[in-house]
RNA sequence: GGGGCUGUGGGCUAGCCUGGUAGGCUGCCGGCCUUGGGCGCCGGCGGUCGCCGGUUCAAAUCCGGCCAGCCCCA
C-alpha cells in the first residue's frame, strides 16, 4: 500500500474547517468519499481500526452494566413500522424502501432500519411475560439508514452511519429514569477517555426523539462552534411498550406494559468529533489506544552504524512488544523525514528515534504527536516514560477541549445579546421561556438551536425570556447545530 | 428544496473561453547515492479526460441530460 506523502500542507484547521476535514479524511487514508452514491462512503482500515476500538469501548462499557448483545435484521415489516404513529410520522420521510425482489414486487413492503424500536418491540411482546424477565437489557452494533434531504457530510451526516442502539425495558419508570442516568455515564466514560468535550442538555419537549417522552443528548463541541449531536437516551415511557403489546404480570398478579428507554451512540460523529476536535495542521492526533500503533520506531541509519541502529530499533520493539505496547518499527526504505510527516498524519501518539546519538549515548529520542515536542529519554526509563505519556496525552488534549467549551460559552440575556454571540459564533447560555415558537423564531432569525437545559449541572433561570421577555422556566444552550 | 462552483493516470493539477498528438508535480517500478522533519540523479510505468447523448471531418474542450462532491441560501 503507497504512503502518500502529501506535498503541500493541510488547510489551515481554524479559518477552513470544512477544507481542513476533507483533505485529513482523504490523506489520513481514513474515508473514501468518492463510493458514488449520495451520503454514502466507504471506511478505510485507517478509519476502521479507530471505528471498532470506539465501538470496544462502548461495548465494554453497555455490557459492564447490564447489557447482552443482540442483532436485529436490516429490515422491518410495514405493518410493524406503522404500529406507533408518532414514531412513523417522524421517519417516514427519510426511510428507504424496499419493494421488489429481483422484477418482482414483494407482497409487503420491507423498511430498512432508520432505527430499531419497530423491530426489536415485536420481538419483546414474545419474550417478555413476567416481572422476572425486567429489567431486560439489549444493545446492538449496526448501520442505519435514512434518506437526509439535508446536505450530507462524510460521518456527519450520511444516509448510512453507524451506531449502536440500546433497547430496555423495566417494569417502572423508576427504573427506567435510573437507566437514563446510567446511559448518560456510558457517554461520559467514554468521551472522557476519548477526550471530548460535550455539553450534557436535556432537549426541549417540542424536539424529542419520536415516541419518546424525554430525551437526553451529548452536544460535543467542533471547532468551528457548531454542536454535535453524538449520543441522545430516550425516555419511551408506555408508548412503545403498549403499541406492541408488551406486556408482563407483575408480583401482585396484574398485567401491566414495561417502561422503556433507548439509547443512540453515534460512532461514525465520534470518529468525525475526535478527528476535529484535537487534529492539527500535521493530521491526526491521537490518544493511545486509538491510532493504528501507539508507539512507531524510527530508525535514523548512517552510514557505518547501520547494524548497531536496527540492531537497537529491533530490540527494543522486541521489549516493548512484551511490555504490553503497541509498537511498530518502521523499517521501510522511505527517509527518516517522510516517516516523520507519514506517522503525524495518522495520529500515532508517540515515537521513538534511534540513531547514532542515541546508540552510543544509551537513551532514545522520544516525541509526543500531541505538542510535537522531543525528550531524551535513557534506555531504562523508556517504558515508565512511555505509560505516563499515555496519561499525559490524553489529558493534554482532553483539558484543551474543555478549555475552548468553556471559552465559547457566553451568557445572553436580551435578544440584542442573542443576535450578536450567534453572529460571532458563541455557544449560548440564556434564560428562556420553554415555548416552542420561541425557539423556532430564533432559529429563523439566527440559524441557531435550542439544545436543551444541562443535565449534568443543574442552573436556575435569574430573569425573563432573553429572547421574549416572558418568564423564564429554565436555562438553555444555543447554538449552530450540524 | 433554491443558487453557485467543481469532476483530467493512485494523489494534486495545467489544458476548456478560442475544438485538431493530453503537459507538469507527486506517486509507483528498476538502478546508483543517501538517511536527525517530505534527499538527489538516471531510466521506466501509469489516463476510454465522471456517465449518457447531441453538434462537428474532428470533442477533455461546444450543447443537453444525469450522477457525485464542495460552498452559500431556505
Amino acid at each position: 500500500m503507497s504512503s502518500t506523502a502529501p506535498e503541500a500542507p493541510l488547510p489551515d484547521k481554524e479559518a477552513d474547517l470544512g477544507a481542513w476535514y476533507d483533505e485529513v479524511l482523504k490523506r489520513a487514508e481514513l474515508i473514501d468519499i468518492r463510493y458514488g452514491v449520495k451520503g454514502f462512503v466507504v471506511y478505510r482500515p485507517n478509519a476502521m481500526r479507530i471505528v471498532k476500538r470506539i465501538y470496544e469501548m462502548f461495548e465494554d462499557e453497555l455490557e459492564s452494566r447490564g447489557h447482552l448483545p443482540m442483532l436485529l435484521p436490516l429490515v422491518i415489516p410495514m405493518a410493524n413500522f406503522r404500529r406507533e404513529t408518532e414514531h412513523v410520522k417522524g421517519f417516514e420521510d427519510q426511510v428507504f424502501y424496499i419493494t421488489e425482489a429481483g422484477e418482482k414486487p414483494l407482497d409487503e413492503k420491507l423498511v430498512v432500519r432508520p432505527t430499531s424500536e419497530t423491530a426489536i418491540y415485536p420481538m419483546l411482546s414474545l419474550w417478555i411475560h413476567s416481572y422476572s424477565d425486567l429489567p431486560l437489557r439489549l444493545y446492538q452494533s449496526v448501520a442505519v439508514y435514512r434518506h437526509e434531504t439535508k446536505a450530507t457530510r462524510p460521518l456527519l451526516r450520511g444516509r448510512e452511519f453507524l451506531w449502536i442502539e440500546t433497547h430496555d425495558a423495566f417494569a417502572d419508570e423508576v427504573g427506567a429514569k435510573s437507566q437514563i442516568l446510567d446511559d448518560l455515564q456510558v457517554a461520559k466514560k467514554v468521551y472522557d477517555e476519548l477526550g471530548l468535550a460535550f455539553l450534557v442538555v436535556e432537549r426541549e419537549p417540542y424536539d424529542k426523539f419520536p415516541g419518546a417522552e424525554s430525551s437526553y443528548a451529548y452536544d460535543a463541541l467542533l471547532p468551528n462552534g457548531n454542536v454535535l449531536q453524538i449520543a441522545t437516551t430516550h425516555y419511551l415511557g408506555d408508548h412503545f411498550t403498549k403499541a406492541f403489546d408488551v406486556t408482563f404480570v407483575d408480583r401482585d398478579g396484574n398485567r401491566r406494559n414495561p417502561r422503556s428507554t433507548c439509547f443512540g451512540i453515534g460512532i461514525s460523529r465520534t470518529l468525525a468529533a475526535l478527528i476535529m476536535t484535537h487534529g492539527d495542521k500535521y493530521g491526526l492526533v491521537l490518544p493511545f489506544g486509538l491510532s493504528v500503533h501507539d508507539v512507531v520506531i524510527v530508525p535514523i541509519p548512517h552510514r557505518g552504524i547501520v547494524d548497531d541502529v536496527m540492531a537497537k530499533a529491533r530490540r527494543l520493539e522486541e521489549d516493548l512488544r512484551a511490555a504490553g505496547f503497541n509498537v511498530y518499527l518502521d523499517d521501510s526504505e522511505d527517509t527518516p523525514g517522510d516517516k516523520f510527516y507519514h506517522w503525524d498524519m495518522l495520529g500515532v501518539p508517540t515515537r521513538i528515534e534511534i540513531g547514532r546519538k542515541e546508540v552510543e549515548g544509551k537513551f532514545v529520542t522520544l516525541y509526543r504527536r500531541d505538542e510535537r515536542i522531543r525528550e531524551k529519554v535513557k534506555d531504562e526509563d523508556l517504558q515508565d516514560r512511555l505509560r505516563a505519556l499515555s496519561k499525559e496525552i490524553l489529558d493534554n488534549i482532553r483539558n484543551r477541549a474543555w478549555e475552548r467549551l468553556r471559552n465559547s460559552i457566553s451568557d445572553a440575556a436580551s435578544r440584542d445579546d442573542i443576535e450578536r454571540l450567534a453572529g460571532e459564533g458563541r455557544i449560548i447560555r440564556a434564560n428562556f421561556c420553554g415555548r416552542d415558537e420561541c425557539a423556532q423564531e430564533i432559529k429563523e432569525k439566527t440559524g441557531y438551536e435550542v439544545r436543551g437545559r444541562r443535565v449534568d449541572v443543574e442552573e436556575k433561570p435569574d430573569g425573563n425570556c432573553a429572547w421574549c421577555g416572558r418568564p423564564a422556566s429554565r436555562v438553555v444552550y444555543m447554538a449552530k447545530a450540524y
